[in-house]
RNA sequence: GAGGCUGUAGCUCAGUAGGUUAGAGCAUCAGAUUGUGGUUCUGAGGGUCGAGGGUUCGAAACCCUUCAGCCUCCCCA
């Protein structure tokens, strides 16, 4: 027999894992409620051609294809022939056949999302504002905080343009983070921004290798930005006035205020600067001053996802003691529900990286402590005629709403003991000879070891504090 | 898709230059102890040394093949 195992990239989550992202997801999903959003769930599988050709050559080689089922059951000729003809394709070089795969899980939630909101175009009301949280799927290589099955959660607009939206979204980072007590940067940029450099440049067709370039300024610095750049065919003009743009420093106001001066002449660059002040404004009306988490404008930040057309954020762990890329992300993108037919609709919206705010969370120590215990109360059973009455005892408990289990067999006393210390009870009830006789329960206090003999009236008022 | 590292008990790992019957800690189970857990003590179970082949009188160790896991790059969350 051979050990059980996961497959690559997949992970088990224990009870007490569990229950910190769950409180991480509660957290979350009270803000998006609190923000008017509507949760919606998706199907783990999509049809093929949903998915492919949304998230570039690369992000196709990603997706998680699921084989046909039935294959061995073909029996018309035509059919088995045609099966042959795309299986040869399909195992000699990178190509899908709906003959051979014509469904694959989720790679992300955002088109799904687009794909039911083009389905459902006629029952939503527009601007449609939803949320969702749910494992997606990457055949990616795993690596450290990468892995093959993750969770994402987002939340997003579509069917207005206002920048109302934008600076919403900025409250909904800031307040969830803070709730978590996690201290962040947020940083935001415009597409348009980026596009308005690659104009300067002189090179606008260039916009997604300046992209690219620029987007790892944080992680290889300046003079690796320009190798990449010189790498992707970008004159040493331009080079020297993306340069110019980059040094420039200050507050917000201060770098929008340089930037508009630079790209005076781009109407895409006045565009972009325009979009991100008023979304500053607007969030400076909503926002809550006791909020911590610092919003930057930072004019490198890129993002991958090719689809965003506006205003793009990301989020960053602002403390020393931990070492950790986006833990959020978004933009707008004005088109994505064209892909499948419904033009004209724009959309905004943020992401949660949750696995990340996890790890984050453990590094700062940051998690509420009372989350590590699941039930309260453990009952011990000591056989005969105590064993009806620990059931009344429980029975009590749990219709007072207190978190109760039985110890379901009269097993030897200390193995009792053991198993309450192991799953870390708060108290454990002892209904012996004794406490049935008079009625009452002892209640032993499993932290300080105290032990008192009571009615079940004062039992339930000891466990609740 | 490219590269690097590691596979020995449930877990973390020792294992000298290739040499008797492969060890330790933790965990598990039993007992000390059937009305008092955590600590302690005693004992027990648990291994095709990732798999296959080769070299050798002899392989956990050396060679080849293969599989798996981890990590880095690409890309991404």
């Amino acid at each position: 027999m051979s050990k059980p195992s996961i497959p690559q990239g997949t992970r088990d989550f224990s009870p007490e894992v569990v229950r910190k992202r769950q409180y991480i997801l509660n957290t979350l999903r009270n803000i998006f409620e609190c923000y008017g959003f509507q949760p919606l769930e998706t199907p783990a599988m999509e049809n093929l051609t949903t998915l492919t050709g949304k998230y570039g050559e690369e992000g196709d080689r990603l997706i998680f294809k699921i084989l046909n089922n039935g294959l061995h059951d073909i029996t018309a000729e035509d059919k088995k022939q045609k099966l042959q003809d795309e299986w040869t394709k399909v195992t000699s070089k990178a190509y899908s056949s709906p003959v051979v795969t014509e469904r694959a899980l989720r790679y992300d939630l955002t088109i799904p999302f687009a794909r039911y909101v083009v389905m459902n175009q006629n029952e939503l009301a527009f601007p449609f504002r939803r949320y969702q949280m749910q494992p997606v799927w990457r055949a990616d290589r795993p690596q450290k905080g990468r892995y093959r099955e993750f969770w994402q959660c987002d939340a997003d607009v579509v069917g207005s343009t206002s920048l109302i939206n934008e600076a919403e979204l900025l409250c909904i980072y800031q307040k969830a983070f803070n709730e978590l007590t996690i201290p962040v940067k947020i940083k935001l940029n415009s597409r348009k921004l980026l596009a308005a450099i690659a104009e300067l440049c002189g090179a606008p067709e260039q916009m997604m290798n300046i992209t690219i370039a620029l987007d790892k300024l944080d992680k290889v610095g300046w003079t690796g930005v320009v190798k990449e750049l010189q790498e992707r065919g970008i004159s040493e003009d331009g080079i020297f006035k993306i340069e110019q743009v980059i040094k420039v420093t200050g507050d917000n106001n201060t770098k929008l205020a340089a930037f508009a001066d630079m790209m005076q002449h781009s109407a895409t660059g006045i565009g972009g600067i325009n979009e991100i002040s008023k979304t500053l404004a607007y969030y400076r009306t909503l926002a809550d001053a006791q909020w911590t988490g610092v919003i930057e404008v930072d004019i490198s930040l890129a993002r991958g996802l090719n689809y965003y057309t506006g205003v793009i954020v990301e989020v960053v762990c602002n403390s020393e003691k931990v070492e950790m890329g986006s833990i959020g992300g978004g933009g707008r993108y004005d088109d994505l529900t064209g892909l499948f037919g419904l033009k004209g609709l724009s959309g905004v919206g943020v992401s949660f990286g949750i696995d990340r705010i996890y790890d984050v969370l453990e590094q700062l120590e940051a998690f509420p402590q009372q989350l590590a215990s699941g039930a309260d109360v453990l009952v011990l059973n000591f056989g005969g005629e105590n064993e009806n009455y620990a059931l009344s005892v429980l029975r009590q408990l749990r219709d007072a709403g207190i978190a109760a289990e039985v110890y379901p067999d009269a097993a030897k006393f200390d193995k009792q003991m053991k198993y309450a210390n192991k799953r870390k009870f708060t108290y454990v009830l002892l209904p012996g000879d004794e406490e049935r006789e008079k009625g009452l329960i002892s209640v032993k206090n499993f932290v300080t070891g105290v032990q008192q003999m009571v009615s079940m009236a004062e039992a339930m008022t000891l466990i609740r504090g």
